[in-house]
Order: structure tokens, then C-alpha cells, then sequence
DNA sequence: ACTTGACTTCGAGTGCACTCGAACCAGGAC
DNA sequence: GTCCTGGTTCGAGTGCACTCGAAGTCAAGT
């Protein structure tokens, strides 16, 4: 057993926070410096120090990474709660056309499955006996052949 | 009206292509210089001259990329189907795989969305009343003040 | 003949989000 | 007291997918 990196009353360690969260300790260092947090603690000797409420923020943080929100709007997301009260509209009207792009993203995304999932379809079928492919390589060919060259 | 591009016999110039695809010319050459596509043709004057199977490859590229498939897959997946029947097995495979991953990616976001949806809803219900973020940075400040500094 | 504009190739540059390395420090185990 | 572990800051490097610029070619329009 090794030396317990910080009592849960001090708060969580990098490497525990890490651990949770499936961040790298890079990368939530990365996080802070680019100012996507909203302040996290320091201990005695100068270690980070995460509360539960900064593990909610990352959670919400990745959340909107995952769903593909640059790292320039969710610091402005987060300077906004740093100003505090006085800019829940603003803050309201960023979340809202997030959630509107990521609707519309992931009906984009659902169109392209559907469009995968009838490939795969057709290829499960036709292995062993003709290929889907092989009509544009045809085609292709009959292209190449016809073409002035 | 400017100069007629290309006869459609002799198939579609790059710009046609731009602008059916939603792709941009320098992305179009991109793409056939790193081994995605199946073998453009050109003209009489060396000008690339598509096909419309290019079209519907092109099109599955788009879907390919828009879900998250690597360029480097794309390629291996093109490679496959330019060296012809034999493979078909190994194609699927690949298909399959990324369509797994898509399926999980499409589960993944419908969660974060839920979440984001409740966060809006949330913040909705609370403009001009009580602010959800409010919370955290109270906790945050709370954590500080109780924090070693 | 000359200009125009869309194309060609080649190589370099950009933006994003990490990711890593170097050099240093603090606290505990032995 | 020295070693190890796990942290610290700062700045540079990486990988990906484009994106752009330069210099040249070609065909058509005036």
C-alpha cells in the first residue's frame, strides 16, 4: 500500500480526478490553463485540490466536448458562471443552440447509419457471391475505357 | 454565362463535383491524392473529369468521415475495393466495425443530450428566479473559504 | 495576340485539441 | 539523509484533416 494522496476532506488529487473522470492529469491541467475550469483549489503544497462540484463541472465539460463543442465556447460558458448571476440568459441562449446543433447532428448521424447499416446489409448478403463495389469498379472502368485518355 | 465547364458525357469537373458534394475543390483533390477515391479520370486536358459512381462514392466517403471514420481507414477501406473481388469478407468487417462504433457514438451523444436538454430546461425554469450554476460556484466558494490555501 | 478563368501539381501553412518533456519541488518510507 | 512517487509550471511537439498559395497550363472569348 502506498501513500494515500489526499484525504477526501482536502479534497481529490489530479490522479484521482484522472481516474474518474477518464481525463489524463495533462489534459485537466490543459483544461485549467485554457480557463474551461472555475477555479479549482490548491492544498498546502500547492497540489490541485478538486471539490465533488469541480467533478460535476468536468462531467458537464466533457459532456459538451463529446458532443462537440469547441474549447472557446465553453470557456466562454465557464467565464460566464464565473461572473456569476446576471447572465443566465446568455448562458440559456449558448446551451440552447448547443442542444440545437447537437439535434440536428445527431439526426445527421442517424441518416448516415441507417445509409451504413443498408451497406452492410447488402455486403453481408452478396459476400460469396457479387459485390457491391464491384458495380462502381465496373463502372469506373467502363468510365476509364470511354474516356478521351 | 460563362464557358461551359465540362459536356456531361465527359463527365463532372471539379467544380460541379464542389458543389454537388458540399466539398471544396482543394478537399476533392485531397482526397485522390491520399488514396480515397477509386481512380478519377481526366479529360483531354488533364482536368479531372467525374464520374457519377465517383459521386456515389464520394457520397459514402462523406458519410464515412461525418461519423467519425478516420481518413487512414477510408483509404484502407478504398484500397480494398480498388484491388477487387477477394476481399469482401475483410470489407465487411470494416464496416461493420465502424458501424458498431457508430451505433455506441449515437447512443453516446443521446445521453449527453438528455443531460444538456435537462441543463436547459433547468436553466429555463430558473432565469430570473434561482440559477443552477449558482450552486456550484457557492460550493466552489465554500470549498475555497474551507480550503489550507 | 492577348486576357481571363478554371483548372493542374506541389509543398507549405493552419487550427484544433491535446500530449509530452524538462526541470523542479514536497512529503513519506527506509 | 536519500530515494521514490506524484505532483508542479512552462513551453514545445504531435496528429489529424484540411486549407492555402505559388507557379504553370489550357481553351475560349474579344
Amino acid at each position: 500500500m502506498t501513500t494515500q494522496p489526499q484525504t477526501h476532506s482536502n479534497g481529490l488529487s489530479i490522479a484521482e480526478v484522472a481516474e474518474r473522470t477518464g481525463l489524463t492529469a495533462h489534459t485537466l491541467r490543459y483544461y485549467e490553463r485554457d480557463g474551461l475550469m472555475l477555479g479549482v483549489g490548491r492544498n498546502g503544497s500547492g497540489h490541485r485540490a478538486y471539490t465533488e462540484g469541480d467533478l460535476g463541472w468536468i462531467t458537464l465539460i466533457t459532456r459538451l466536448r463529446s458532443t462537440g463543442m469547441p474549447i472557446r465556447e465553453i470557456r466562454r460558458y465557464a467565464e460566464m458562471v464565473r461572473d456569476g448571476a446576471g447572465n443566465e440568459e446568455e448562458r440559456l441562449a449558448l446551451l440552447r443552440a448547443h442542444r440545437d446543433r447537437v439535434r440536428a447532428q445527431l439526426e445527421e448521424t442517424a441518416a448516415h447509419l441507417d445509409a451504413i447499416e443498408f451497406k452492410v446489409a447488402y455486403y453481408a448478403a452478396a459476400v460469396g457471391e457479387t459485390d457491391p463495389d464491384a458495380e462502381l469498379i465496373a463502372q469506373q472502368r467502363r468510365a476509364d475505357a470511354a474516356a478521351p485518355r
